[in-house]
DNA sequence: ACCTGAACACCGTTCAAGT
DNA sequence: ACCTGAACACCGTTCAAGT
């Protein structure tokens, strides 16, 4: 069994993402990669943009699940944080042009079952957040802030070295020596 | 005396970029605004890009005195650590497109000249912390470790807010109040 | 229900000229 | 030195048909 036509078309377009980046995800090379007509994608996508929130959506929904792991797979909750952020900065570096659709991308969230999964995403990494708060391995504030911070900072800092802002002469070093420092700072109490 | 051809086109895209994002800067929208043809934009610019660059070089030059300002002008380092982020974020805040443009865009910085203005401006800030760090309101670590942290968590939460990930059902609250919890936990010993 | 081919309006960029 | 008009290759999107 093949895939179906539409799912075809997501894997060319995340694929494109990771070959050329976002300006290489044009209807006609998603459409041809498929072996489909240059206009065929209308069929299935309402536009260009639907096209990229399908791929979104799926890593989404993987993301969640390495959280999901991390949280169950970490002998205590500070190991399951710097796992997830480990999984968050692997993904980027790997999927550079896809982690920025994912994470920076702006009008994209119109779509509501996009931004359910974007939420699962986040409520999945506030869950480990939550859990080493209890072990006494972050600040007791409320959760859902502390874990907007973190989540900023992770982001900001691969955020700016994909954007090439982070590099050599600044003097700063890794996105992991940067994440790492903020959770030793947070850890002393 | 009016501004060179040059000048103006900088200034047009600037303001294209306010009223409608990355999208709207078209080297014909930009040319019809300053009243030429649509290529004579090429006689100033190698191409779109590099006139991009050089709106992004203009900010980030006021950026950087913006944060000399900040340095010099408060009671203490903490509260011109707090004026500096303010700045960031009302920047961001009224023009969106703009500070994507100086702290995300890809494919911007191979221009030496963008390179070294963004660098000051980083050092600009880091000449903040530092001071911070002498007065016992940050911790003391490597200042550049530390500038890079804070950077990257104060661009990482406007970035998440200006791409649409930070808003409401995430129960995380403004820009202002992520960076106040990092300053609060950070200035915690 | 899904696909195709032609067409439209729009871009960035190049080039041969013009002053 | 600076600008113009025509042209090229490329896009996203729409539409009238086809099976």
């Amino acid at each position: 069994m093949s895939d179906s036509t539409r799912d075809q078309l997501i894997t060319a377009a995340a694929s494109l993402l990771d070959s050329g980046g976002q300006e290489a995800v044009t209807l006609r090379a998603v459409a041809q990669r498929v072996g489909v007509s240059h206009n065929a994608p209308y069929r299935h996508f309402r536009d260009r943009a639907a096209l990229l929130a399908a791929v979104a959506q799926r890593d989404f929904v993987w993301m969640r699940g390495a959280f999901g792991a991390a949280l169950s797979g970490g002998p205590d909750a500070a190991a399951s944080l710097r796992t997830a952020a480990a999984a968050l900065i692997d993904y980027a570096h790997s999927h550079r042009a896809r982690y920025r659709l994912l994470f920076s991308d702006r009008g994209l969230m119109p779509e509501p079952e996009l931004s359910a999964a974007a939420f699962a995403c986040f409520e999945a990494f506030a869950a480990i957040v939550a859990r080493a708060q209890g072990e006494g391995a972050l600040p007791p504030v409320e959760t859902v802030r502390l874990t907007g911070l973190i989540y900023a900072a992770v982001h900001g800092a691969i955020d700016l070295e994909l954007g090439g802002r982070g590099g050599g002469k600044k003097g700063l070093g890794s996105v992991e020596a940067t994440v790492g420092l903020l959770l030793e700072l947070l850890g002393r109490r």
